[in-house]
DNA sequence: ATAAATATGTTAAGCGTTTAATTAAAATAA
DNA sequence: TTATTTTAATTAAACGCTTAACATATTTAT
């Protein structure tokens, strides 16, 4: 690895020129020939900039710390590749790089701390919530945060006091889902959510139990079901739950993944979505667009959220100290998944 | 940001001890009531190491650059996800972090050099191919790499001569599905491919045609369609080239999703699949399992991929100096998707 | 009692850039 | 001609951390 030195010593100049040279080639503290050995010198070295050095010495670099607190396998989420797919695409395009630290540990809590240890120096994080995190977890992740006195915000996770820059999809948007049933007449609903324990599907819990109530229907601890983010698991606990409850009209599920293979569950059972069951998925992915019949869905727009949060992130890099709070919806997406029932007639389909 | 200095500053010692201790907490050249006192001061001002400057200091970055030449967002592709979460476990699982470099370039090549540009301080790289690449361009990336100087490994490119490390799927693992639809009795094929131009897809068209010759069928370049990768252009490519050829027995798909928009297609169009048409999707992903019916497909055994190319790496990284070449193959999953043909009445059906 | 070993530190140089301050020569103005 | 400005460079300190080399006090061995 050839350094600024040696380049400079190549090109018959001090290393002052080079280093002004290459952080403005149209300077005019550099002479046009000099510049063409400058050129030439770095060809002839293969010399590359390190970016380490120059981190340091700028106090900027360009580098934003992505941080999630998950023990499964990053990039494997369809939620959180969006989200990605968001913040890079935007980071991006203003010259900032993503940065993804290690971590061994096996709870959220250490595994934050741990990617922070050895992170000073980012421009700038974005702090992910998971399914594995509870609320208290996520506030202690915050405090982690914010000890790094670096700008951050915070994506998908729970509202939390405003002292932190935010971009959140309404949580409550399971009610989305529900609501739009309700309307379709239907009254007997399974909600099949992710992790048990989590703060999403706490409040995603919480949410359709008063979203039941208030529309006066039956509510119970039962009809929850908890699809651990899996196709096979979401199968299996479905299939089990439709021969526990054979009045089900629909099913409410936390992700598109989930929906598919409830569906396919249902196909299984012998019965068909929408006529015997309607479903309903939540994310409006592909999978929501490629299943048969094409499935009803809450878009949650996270390609957006990513560029919001990427957006956020960069108005605090550039000086706004204000905290801003963006505030997402999901929208319905309605396909060939739900049925619109009689109301008189549901208890006996 | 407080420093190391100010740490032991507040510690009462030279940052020396500070540095020793951080880097390995059970050492003995710091006395247990000094360790006391440091990890107070750690935790009084709030202390994150400076990742820049430690990386600066040691020549090791304990960080791994992820090049990839595309113009699309990063985490918005299938393949790529599995292939990043397999490289991900694994270098994680060693302490390693991902580092992705911005870019704002349009091609393949100024792609690379953009990111390579501001990357030295790297442990390594790992490169891969996309779509968009011609050998050419390969070529020229990896001689890129090369300049560097660090170790690196491509991943999924087209294989290249052995003075680099690679991992590869076998490209021509598009003949495993051809095959397995000329063994059961097909003869009029469709192949559905990406994008056309990069090197991927001359591949697979090349070996496709081999395969058909090779089996005296029919082949004309017509009976290839490029469905982009993208689900939209896939649907409706099929379509026509159903309604071009009505004696399609077959589309033998590049991926899942191409694979499942042009199962939407046929069914569409009032046909049925397997019956009327059958269809062999390429990647094992999650949306071959969870169409309706369930796709048959390639295993192209994508995270495992990412798993030795990140093992490679590793190696290389230890001191292993001697260049290795990981080749994996595709496996047939059958599922639903396919029938199996009289080939006496296949012309007729 | 002396020498050797151990325990616990510290000093200072170096990693590769950047940049404020400085210099020197050349061009221009007075 | 001399003073001023412009052009094109250089010098040297700083960024925060690591580490080889050195220092000193305390233990242990002889």
């Amino acid at each position: 690895m050839s350094s600024i030195k040696e380049v400079a010593k190549h090109a018959g100049i001090s290393s002052a020129s080079v280093s002004i040279y290459l952080n403005d080639k149209s300077t005019n503290r550099v002479s046009a020939e000099t510049k063409i050995r400058i050129e030439q010198a770095i060809k002839d070295l293969n010399y590359y900039k390190n970016v380490f050095a120059s981190s340091l010495s700028t106090q900027k670099s360009k580098l934003i710390g992505i941080i999630i607190p998950t023990i499964l396998p990053l990039f494997s989420n369809d939620y959180t590749n969006t989200l990605l797919s968001g913040i890079q695409t935007r980071l991006s395009s203003f010259g900032y790089g993503l940065l993804f630290f290690p971590s061994s540990a096996q709870s959220s809590i250490e595994i934050v701390k741990e990617q922070l240890e050895n992170s000073a120096g980012c421009d700038g994080y974005i702090l992910f919530s998971t399914g594995f995190c509870t609320m208290k977890q996520i506030l202690k992740n915050i405090g982690e945060l914010k000890k790094t006195q670096r700008p951050f915000v915070t994506l998908n996770i729970p509202q939390v006091d405003n002292t932190v820059n935010q971009v959140l999809i309404r949580d409550l948007d399971i009610s989305t889902g529900v609501r739009h049933l309700i309307e379709k007449g239907h009254n007997n609903i399974l909600l099949l959510l992710g992790r048990a324990g989590g703060e999403h599907a706490y409040f995603l819990k919480k949410d359709f139990q008063q979203t039941m109530e208030r529309n006066k229907l039956d509510y119970s601890d039962k009809k929850i079901l908890y699809g651990n983010y899996s196709a096979e698991t979401a199968y299996s606990v479905v299939k089990s739950a439709i021969l526990n409850f054979p009045d089900t009209t629909a099913i409410c599920c936390m992700s598109d993944i989930m929906a598919s293979s409830a569906l396919q569950a249902v196909f299984d059972l012998g019965k068909s979505v929408p006529e015997d069951i309607s479903i309903i998925g939540r994310n409006n992915s592909l999978y929501s667009r490629l299943s048969n019949p094409e499935l009803s869905t809450i878009d949650l727009h996270m390609h957006q959220a990513g560029l919001s949060s990427a957006n956020l992130l960069l108005d605090t890099l550039s000086g706004n100290t204000g905290i801003q709070k963006i505030l997402l919806s999901g929208t319905l997406i309605e396909r060939n998944s739900v049925k619109t029932l009689n109301r008189e007639s549901n208890h006996d389909s």
